[in-house]
Order: structure tokens, then sequence, then C-alpha cells
DNA sequence: CTCCAAAAACAACTCCAGTTGCGTTATGTG
DNA sequence: CACATAACGCAACTGGAGTTGTTTTTGGAG
């Protein structure tokens, strides 16, 4: 018979300590501080442990990345499709903008645009958000708010990305009324039916 | 009296060595594959003199990073803003596409979202290219196409925001569609009077 | 042409991420 | 309760990135 894991094993206990401690890590010093020694360190587990069973810092991003896709975000409800849609973009600005969340975040970003493993975490957590945040857009479609040709996801998309282009692209800061900015805009296009 | 450098003199041809050979390793390994060892030996030039010059890797990229923003770029001018915004736009995403400049400009990307003075030098370039780019809206308004409200800059940034989200956060796929997609979206949102 | 200063080359070294072989411990099963 | 096995801990090793002290070359001024 296969061995049976259980819930308190030792290996679990084991990936608990080391999932925790990469979110510290990363925390504290980034992607690019990220070590597996200070992992090891940090965790008390050998860092032997560490590399035979996650291989490496990209085994370390993509294992807690996993973790954070599963676990669902607020959407707004607030009633009309201009509030969700503001609520939205915002929540991302602020996720950034949080010294507790931001560079964990940020770090993932990074992660991501050098290892693929990471990369195809990162964007199976995007899907997953795209298409929890899309409700927002059906329900207004639903109440005749916007026409039923629009793509609810590309609405998202288009809102949030300007977001993400100025922090992680042009490298420039976000104020709200840019968040604000870029809903209104994908709001006016998926308006004026384009999207 | 100082020594004035030439042009054809030892630290010019080292220097442009060492920029020539960051390039070129970067296109074939991209930014996490980019080490002073490797440039220094395709270069021929001695590694302890890359560390003492540039300091490191980062200094690498902020260098060849300067030199790529000193160079324009070719922006449209179809008559309309639907053409030049859809341009410019599937300008950027050519960019990337092509097996050639894209590893490069991508590893770009992945610098300065690690490296502090990456991160300002790539600021630098795309404020040229904001910059340069918002001719087309400023030429729109004088013809006409569009409200005199708009921010002709915002309008090129919602524009292309969603193909380098595409690319370098949600890790999907950007089509010629999607890429028209954006830039229909920045026009709609722009003719609102909204950006 | 000569000589000086700056920059590059050279060699030897340190340090740390990552690897390997082996001994030890804990978990679940009979 | 004892045992088999998978997972972890441990110590020693490897290799390459980055550093330092010194010597050699080169460009240009007088």
């Amino acid at each position: 018979m296969e061995p049976r894991k259980r819930p308190g094993g030792r290996s679990a206990r084991v990936r608990d300590a080391v999932r925790q401690a990469t979110l510290a890590e990363l925390a504290e010093h980034g992607y690019a501080g990220l070590t597996v020694e200070n992992v090891a360190e940090r965790s008390g587990v050998h860092k032997t442990t560490v590399y035979r069973r996650w291989g490496g810092v990209e085994g370390l991003i993509s294992d807690a990345l996993e973790l954070a896709g599963e676990e669902p975000w607020p959407i707004p409800d607030t009633g009309s499709i201009e509030g969700d849609l503001r609520g939205i973009v915002q929540l991302v600005r602020n996720g950034f903008d949080d010294p507790e969340l931001g560079p964990v975040s940020s770090a993932f970003v990074a992660a991501a645009i050098q290892d693929p493993a990471a990369a195809r975490a990162l964007h199976d957590f995007f899907a997953a958000r795209h298409e929890q945040s899309a409700e927002v857009v059906r329900r207004a479609i639903e109440r005749g708010e916007l026409p039923d040709v629009v793509d609810p996801s590309e609405v998202i998309r288009v809102a949030v990305a300007p977001v993400y282009y100025r922090l992680f692209v042009a490298h420039e800061p976000v104020s709200e009324h840019d968040a604000d900015r870029a809903a209104a805009a994908a709001l006016a296009a998926a308006r004026a039916g384009v999207l």
C-alpha cells in the first residue's frame, strides 16, 4: 500500500514552514534577494531538503503562487458597473501600494518574467482573476448597462492594464486618479461596444 | 591639461565592444542568463575591466538601455487617428514578436523590475516614447477628430497598456486582433472625452 | 620622440549558491 | 509494537561569480 500522507505529517509541516518563509523573504528582500539558503534558515528546514523538493528559487515561487491563487478576492458589488470597475482597479492599485502585499506581488510579476514555470503559474492566477472579475461585467449586461456584444474579461483587462503598465513597464507612479481614469476608459470603450 | 578622449581611443573601443556583446548576450540568453564573464569573453575585454567600469550586470543593462533610448522610432502618419493608433500598437506588438528584438526588449523590462538604476533608465525611455507618440493625438485634436480636453500621452498609455499587460503580467499571447482592439478601446475612450 | 597618467590586462584569491553521498528520523502499516 | 521506507538532516565538496593588488599597455601632451 502506498503510504498516505496526513495533513499533520512531517512533510506537511516542512512544506508549510518553507512556504511561509518564502513569502516572508519575498516581502523583505524581493525576488532578486530570494535565496534558498535564507529560506532554509528562516524555516528551520535544511537547505538540501529545499533543493530536493522545490528544485530552487523558481520552485519556491511557483509553489507560493499556486497557494496565493487559491484564495478568492472580494469582487465589489456596488450596483453599477461604474462603481464595480472602479472598485476592482482600486483594489489592484492598493494591492501594490500596500507595504505588506506590494513587495510579494511585485516579486511574483518579476519572477514570472524570467522563469517559465512561474509564468505559467501567474498565467493561471490571472486567468482565475479575470474570470472572477468578469462577473461584474456580466451583471452589467444583464442590467442593460452594457451591450451584450462586449467580452466581459476583456473589459477587465483593459481596465487594469494601465495600472500594471505604469507600475512594471513605464515605472511611473500610479495615483488614485490614474486608476479611476483607467476604469472610466474601459467603461467608455465597453459602452461604445468596441470591447 | 586634461587629456581629451577621442572617439577612436581604446576606451571607446572597449565600450562599444562591451555594449555590442551585452546586446548579443541578452538576445541569446535573456536577462537571467546575462553574466559579466560571458560579456567579457564575447567582447574580448577582460572581466575585471567590465566590473570596474560597469560595476556588474545592472550597469551593463542601464548602459545598453540609454543607448537604445537615443534612437527615435517611426511614428506613423496615416491621416486618421484610428490608423495612427493602430500603427503604434502594432509597432509595439511586432517589436516583442520579432525573434531578434523581442528577447532584448523583454530583458530590459525584466531588468527594470529588479534593478532601480535600470528602472530609472526604462522610465526615461518610455517618457521619451510617450512624448513622441503623443504627436499623433495632438494632430488628431488639431484636425478636430478628438476633443481638446484629452491628455495626448494618456491616450498612448491606455492604447499600448493591454499589450504589455498580456505579455509581461498575465502571460497571454497577443494576437493582431488583440492589439487592434486595444487601440480601438483607447480611441473610443478619447472620443468620449474620459482620457 | 619622450614620458606621464589613465585605463586595461593579468593572476590569485574569497565567498556563496548549488550538488552529492550517506547517515538519521519519522510516518504509516502489518 | 516493530519494521520498512520515504523524507529529512548533515558534512564535505564543486564551480563560478565577483574582488583585490599588481603589472602592462596605450593614448596624447609637451
